[in-house]
DNA sequence: CTCGAACGCCGCCAAA
DNA sequence: GGTTTGGCGGCGTTCG
């Protein structure tokens, strides 16, 4: 898993193209991801999700192998200067005209101490898109995107710092400033710097599933879902707005009670609705399981306690409802790949 | 880590 | 005749 100890990835560090320029474009099937670079990127945006991608997947126990062809490009190849002062070797953008790419990758940075619009990279952006499968930002590179018309009626978020200033503007993006990241459609925006990496968690997941994007997180020593705060990953909030007001009484009383033993046949009667019934409409309504929703409800709560109250996980434990101690810890494990004592511990 | 019991989820189907 | 309801049972997961 990782180069110090030895493990198998350090032969494949030797054949990733765009990271160590020494092969061509191209890796057989793998989906080809391009993360644009420019004079005056920034090099944590950039390096963020690219770490992540290429990670993806990886475990210790198994040899690692790529999950993407992630190619660095600019426009014309060659040498560019981050703002960090690290200077990056790319490719050239022409070399991958009719490859198919399956996702771009726009990372922030500043041109002349504004956010990045080169009309040039605007232009390929422009042209390229509808080709895409999916297109993404992070930080300020929201504005390359919405310069290019990507982002024209959307929803999207950017770093805090700039929020205001995209908005003002591009009038027509639907700016969220609280986001870590917004997906809207194939449009994938993310807030600054390390929000580049949930983000690249996120994607991770819809191609692989959340088990991989788990076990791509522990591997980058990195939260699949990082503490209260972030309405990216509230749960009451996603849950809530997806759901058109539909069993918010019930959720009010969910999270009232969420430290008894909640069984469906119990929320079926509060909603007024046989079990099957309700199962149903729960599902179709909300878009997932009231278990999980639960589960997820649980997980906020414990969260909370662990990392402000000085309170054991015994306690917390049974006062969001998971009952015993052990339990909590595999849903920890399951669905954030930490144990609640480490992630206690490192907050 | 393992196990039996309990539980959640969902396809199926007949009834409304 | 198409749609919704809810009981049943099987399968997989969770709990302790």
């Amino acid at each position: 898993m990782t180069p110090d100890q030895g493990g198998p990835i350090d032969a494949a560090d030797m054949i990733l193209p765009g990271l160590t320029g020494a092969s061509g474009v191209g890796r057989g099937d793998l989906p080809r991801v391009v993360i644009l670079a420019y004079d005056g990127v920034n090099l944590l945006d950039l390096s963020g999700p690219l770490g992540a991608l290429y990670y993806a997947g990886a475990r210790p126990d198994l040899p690692w192998r790529p999950r993407y062809d992630i190619v660095v490009a600019s426009l014309r190849g060659g040498m560019v200067r981050t703002t960090n002062g690290l200077a990056l070797e790319t490719r050239p953008l022409g070399e991958l005209d009719g490859l198919g790419i399956d996702t771009v990758i726009v990372p922030g940075g500043s041109v002349a101490g504004h956010p990045p619009e080169p009309a040039d990279l605007v232009d390929w952006m422009r042209r390229h898109a509808p080709d895409v499968r999916r297109v993404c930002s992070v930080c300020s590179g929201a504005f390359l995107l919405a310069a290019a018309g990507l982002l024209d009626g959307r929803r999207a978020t950017t770093h805090w710092f700039w929020a205001q200033t995209l908005g003002d503007r591009f009038p027509e993006v639907r700016v969220e400033a609280d986001k870590l990241f917004v997906v809207d459609g194939p449009i994938w925006t993310s807030g600054g710097m390390t929000a580049g990496i949930d983000m690249a968690l996120a994607l991770i997941e819809q191609d692989r599933g959340h088990a991989e994007a788990i076990s791509t997180a522990r591997g980058l020593v990195m939260f699949m879902k990082r503490p209260g705060g972030q309405a990216q990953f509230s749960t009451t909030l996603d849950v809530q707005a997806r759901s058109d007001g539909a069993f918010s009484d019930l959720h009010g009383w969910i999270r009232q009670n969420l430290a008894r033993r909640l069984k469906v046949s119990d929320l079926a009667e509060k909603a007024g609705m046989t079990e099957r019934t309700f199962t149903r409409a729960y599902q179709s309504r909300i878009g997932q399981s009231p278990l999980k929703v639960i589960e997820s409800l649980r997980i906020e709560a414990a969260c909370e306690l662990l990392t402000s109250k000085n309170v054991s996980v015994k306690q917390v434990a049974a006062s969001v409802g998971f009952g015993a101690e052990q339990n909590m810890r595999r849903v920890f494990m399951r669905r954030l790949g930490v144990t609640p004592g480490e992630y206690r511990e490192r907050f």
